[in-house]
DNA sequence: TTTCATAATTGGAACGTTCCAATTTCGTCA
DNA sequence: TGACGAAATTGGAACGTTCCAATTATGAAA
């Protein structure tokens, strides 16, 4: 019933040679004569051996897993980025550890020393909301290599990948400006974090840019969801002095504001500019399709994964900071009237 | 600089105990005296050693790690079934290898045979299309525990965990007619997938039950995608005799109908009624509120788990085929006039 | 004190691989 | 035929843990 495991010794006696020749083979060495090579090879198959990556890992101390843990898998720009990271690690022959916090620093210090347990060889973190540099510390320590993602941390000794926030947002805003609108909100998100802070920083960076007042009452934060972006607005048309825009702290913040302006009879696009943040692949399809900061978190993955193997391989590098650029994709949902050719094309 | 692994050789030098009892302390076995228990975690402590399971799990032959691959993780309804999983697995101490194969068979065989060479003590896959029984073959063979999830495959030997699609389409269709639809069409999604079938089939039952014939105009399939069901309502509303509702393959399909009736200047709801299917996130804070067929995508993952823990606790059960039920829940998309209280408590 | 059961501790083998150093095989050239 | 370098193969130790059987310490009963 219970088959025991078949391991290169049993291919060894198997082919008729020694265990270390099936582990030449196994590891695709030059050093093994074409004959018995193909020998090895036909009992692998014959025998339906599986390789022992355990095994192999703890004899060489090192691993082909990296760990990512990411702090809401539900909102899909995270999941696009783990979408990208597995790509990418996956191709160079890795195998990804994936955990979602939830915004749990609990869950996440959890998961993080169950990763290390499990050696992984490299690790990329979306920290949960109030994660602190001292809460990475032991991980730096102990030498494995860390990719912060989308959210920086001050002080930790990492690497860190993030878009640039302030200049997204300033040139959303100076969009807006352009088309003449003159009081424009901000909205959602929790103003205690550092991408809220940026992307703030960005938008009143472009209104004082254009000599105009910036009003606090004007930037409202709430969950960075489609639910927060429903009661953002609402609140934000409760003003004596309404907006007629708004740039949004991303795009399901977006869609809910969205929403809540069709709730109240407004078309998003025509009564209403609204601008995102992110580009989920939904911002383009949605209707009316929204104008966003295109972040390409896939393509952020992408690059996180890279990041990190790219490390992992050097053995230790020094923490790099990149910020990546971003653009502005008009679409409709700002009141653009762009023909949609250039949009198919992408 | 490169720091030597601390191993329970150092602990029990520096307890001056032996190994052995290290590693009884590390299982938490009553078998060691307080004093001594004191003195190793004081030890482990101190010079920050880290647990190398990969070393037990060679020992015992046997991991706390479980395998998931989806085939798209895109697709929030995925990500929240992977949400799901991860929630029960890490709670029983288990860490997940996720693997996204984006319906590609050849993808999914890669990442299957890696997370074997892992050592996976257990696999939940939501297949790629097209897969068949052979396939999984050598995975059941290896007596490794799946449980395949949404998707089926018939005469696969393992456990699976799918949803009454016929039942909740049915549901679905049958509310659509007593709301006084005539023309009710099914849009979205691959046809050649058995949930597809499945699905329609209820679609199909509900027409004929209630008298009604079926048109195979009305049967439009598309990819299970927000674009899917943008091309999938043009090409409905193109029709000599157009539908008035549709129910669609999934949300995400639903979603994008909305999208391309608002783009015709028609409003879901009130001018065409829309069904989805699964349950998602958004489903309940779009405007208008999606009415659908829940799913409970997270639900259905933690009970995945739940049910492969238990194959991996109790050796190799039988497998076991589950269906879970599904329930229509009415919001706006429908054009139903229900007040939103009840809806809020949930 | 001796005797025993029980509690606590321990050394060594084992898990399946890789790596090193050593050995054998082979072809070529003198 | 012998010698030699290159090519191919090999045995054994090692990775860090757990498990088993065996040993030692402890304390209660005789």
């Amino acid at each position: 019933m219970v088959k025991e495991r078949v391991t290169v010794i049993d291919i060894a006696r198997a082919a008729g040679v020694s265990k270390s020749t099936v582990s030449l083979v196994l590891q695709s060495s030059s050093l093994v004569n074409e004959a018995t090579r193909a020998k090895v090879n036909a009992a692998i198959r014959d025998l339906g051996y599986v390789y022992n990556r355990g095994a192999a890992n703890l004899r060489q101390s090192k691993s082909k897993i990296i760990g990512i843990v990411v702090n809401d898998l539900t909102n899909s720009f995270f999941a696009e980025l783990a979408v990208g990271v597995d790509a990418v690690v996956q191709s160079a022959g890795f195998v990804q550890f994936l955990a979602n916090t939830g915004e749990k620093i609990e869950r996440q210090r959890e998961v993080v020393a169950s990763m290390r347990e499990h050696g992984v060889s490299g690790l990329i973190v979306s920290p949960a909301r109030g994660t602190e540099a001292a809460d990475l510390a032991p991980l730096v320590e102990s030498g494995i290599p860390v990719v912060l993602v989308v959210r920086d941390i001050a002080g930790a000794q990492v690497s860190s990948l993030t878009s640039d926030n302030h200049a997204g947002a300033m040139a959303a805003v100076r969009h807006l400006i352009e088309r003449g609108h003159q009081r424009i909100a901000f909205l959602g998100g929790f103003p205690d974090t550092a991408v809220f802070e940026a992307r703030m920083r960005g938008y009143r960076g472009a209104l004082v840019e254009a000599g105009m007042p910036v009003s606090e009452a004007l930037i409202i934060g709430s969950a960075p969801s489609r639910a927060g972006g429903v009661t953002a607005v609402e609140q934000a048309m409760m003003l004596a002095d309404r907006p007629t825009a708004a740039l949004c702290f991303n795009d399901a913040v977006a869609f809910g504001v969205c929403d809540g302006l069709r709730a109240r009879r407004l078309e998003p696009g025509a009564d209403f500019a609204v601008i995102g943040f992110d580009d989920v692949i939904e911002a383009k399809t949605a209707v009316p399709a929204l104008t966003t900061v295109s972040v390409d978190p896939q393509g952020m993955g992408q690059r996180a994964a890279e990041l990190l193997l790219k490390q992992i391989k050097a053995g230790k590098a020094e923490p790099e900071a990149i910020v990546s650029s971003v653009r502005l994709v008009v679409r409709q949902s700002c009141g653009a009237q762009v023909e949609r050719k250039r949009e198919a094309l992408a």
